[in-house]
RNA sequence: GGCCGGUUGGCAGAAUGGUUAUGCAGAGGACUGCAAAUCCUUUGAUAUCGGUUCAAUUCCGGUACCGGCCUCCA
């Protein structure tokens, strides 16, 4: 059994091999910026990165996995037009800018746990770290791949030949200015910001004293001081999101391989895009985003959404609309009453046939996700052990289970909170229902009809059984 | 302008050089007084134009359209 993953850096499947001689995978994902909500389009790529880190586990492998959280400020663009983010939100809500990041890191995280994402073994903030930065960036300058211009340390990424390797850009195609003011201290149209002292914009609230002036550092240089700071020289995976391919990821390279002196990161993971239909692009700079707090407004639970990741795979776009999420919701209380079906029929006997065909549809569910993730695949698979006629339910139950270490659906779950706000079935209820159990037995259909109407309009469904029992459920 | 990725049934979404998963929706049937739920069965698709091939949805090329990146974004 091996793991195959899709490498960006390499654009081929390769195994999963530790590369530290301690055998820990060593995996650095890039965490959120805390400025606003994560919505359901950075909430993919969290889900994705954890079935990337269950798969991992499950086969058996010890992880490291570190999440930054992006606190500080950065507008670090060479040239740029916005201010900073969280500059902006903090006057938006009228806070301090610490009080911002930390409620919207506690929303995160909320949210993530609520979609069964496990939390990374190691989480830590930008503002936390920014001596490690400052020291960071001095090896740079003697290295001699930084330099000062007017206030700012950049990276000279002309002494960086391999640059543009991640994303198949050529230096020099880049184009100057494309959306952006071109920055005239740059030397080269590629290079970036390592630390700010001085912007055009308004005074950055946080700021650290450096030997370049009191400042901030430049958005990429975290991802790199902190992953080294907590997994050492070797990465083993690093992940993102597709939109971080070309600038974010490839300066990271730069400046953690100029900084080493040898290869970094071995295989580059990144998830793609959920898209919304017959819409623009949602960004939180745009502000038009669905958070995980509007689904559950909808009525919606955060697993249904986790469901409808899981049936598109991580390298494609994923359309977003509340037509497929109610597919995907309908499809997930099918499951999960198939689950609870199984459980009741009990344990039976169960033949060295039964246990042969029950061992090869896991494996079939291990090849799925070892070969990159392909969680699509191994759905259609669970949805064919539970239709199996020929496999006894409590193996349906302990595939079930395996398959939820992850898929983490929370099959086994027990929904408790439909209880909670359910009409309570009081008399005059429990009258009616009556009433029309007699109209029944004299076969009065009409009178029959009008009773279970007059319930349904409250909510309440009535359902006929055998020998004229009725069972009463809430809609 | 450069660079990535994509176009599969009603909606999503896999796969594949010859037989096109899976879910949701639809249709028919069983059950029911009728329903609901459930179960069984089932219709239906590979953007477009060329090329290679015995055979192309799959490989190659052109076109159109879509998404993303080149500024912080998952």
């Amino acid at each position: 059994m091996s793991l195959k993953l899709h490498n960006t850096y390499s654009h081929k499947i390769e195994e999963l091999v530790p590369s530290n001689p301690d055998g820990v995978v060593r995996m650095y994902c890039c965490g959120p910026t805390v400025y606003n909500y994560a919505h359901i389009g950075n909430l993919r790529t969290y889900i994705f990165e954890d079935v990337l880190r269950r798969t991992i586990l499950r086969n058996g492998f010890k992880l490291t996995h570190v999440m930054n959280v992006t606190d500080v400020g950065h507008l670090t663009s060479d040239a740029d037009e916005g201010d900073d983010k969280m500059l902006l939100a903090a006057e938006r809500e009228k806070k301090s800018v610490l009080d911002i990041a930390r409620k919207y890191e506690d929303t995160f995280f909320k949210h993530t746990a609520a979609l069964n994402i496990m939390r990374p073994d190691i989480v830590c903030r930008a503002t936390d770290h920014v001596q490690d930065m400052i020291k960071f960036v001095e090896k740079l300058e003697e290295k001699g791949y930084a330099y000062f211009s007017n206030g700012n340390v950049y990276f000279d990424t002309a002494k960086f030949p391999a640059y543009g390797m991640l994303s198949g850009q050529n230096r020099k195609d880049l184009r100057h200015g494309a959306r952006v003011e071109e920055d005239t201290n740059k030397r080269n149209p590629s290079d970036f910001v390592l630390w700010f002292t001085s912007s055009k914009f308004k005074d950055q609230i946080l700021q650290w004293d450096s030997k370049w002036g009191r400042g901030y550092p430049g958005w990429h240089i975290e991802c790199s001081t902190m992953s080294m700071k907590y997994l050492g020289e070797h990465l083993d995976i690093h992940c993102g999101g597709v939109d971080h391919i070309a600038v974010h990821h490839e300066n990271e390279i730069a400046q953690s391989e100029a900084y080493l002196g040898h290869k970094w990161c071995k295989m580059w993971l990144h998830g793609e895009f959920l898209q919304m239909k017959n819409d623009v692009k949602m960004s939180k700079s745009k502000g038009n985003f669905i958070t995980l707090d509007t689904l559950i407004e909808k009525g919606y639970s955060p697993l249904h959404y986790r469901y409808l990741t899981l049936t598109s795979h991580y390298r494609s776009p994923l359309i977003f609309s509340y037509e497929n999420l109610d597919a995907a919701a309908t499809a997930y209380n099918n499951l999960k009453a198939k689950y609870v079906e199984f459980k009741q029929v009990g344990e039976v006997s169960v033949s060295d046939d039964d246990l042969k065909l029950y061992q090869a549809y896991l494996d079939e569910f291990n090849s799925h996700l070892d070969m990159d993730l392909h969680t699509p695949q191994a759905m259609a698979l669970l949805w064919k052990v539970v239709k199996d006629k020929n496999l006894p339910a409590s193996l349906k139950v302990k595939f079930m289970d395996e398959a939820d270490t992850v898929f983490a659906l929370d099959l086994a779950k027990v929904e408790e909170n439909k209880a909670m706000d359910a009409p309570v079935i009081d008399d005059a209820i429990k009258a009616l229902v009556e009433e029309r159990k007699a109209a029944r037995v004299a076969k009065d259909w009409k009178k029959s009809d009008e009773i279970r109407d007059k319930l349904l309009a409250q909510g309440i469904v009535l359902k006929d059984l055998p020998n004229n029992e009725v069972e009463i459920s809430i809609k």
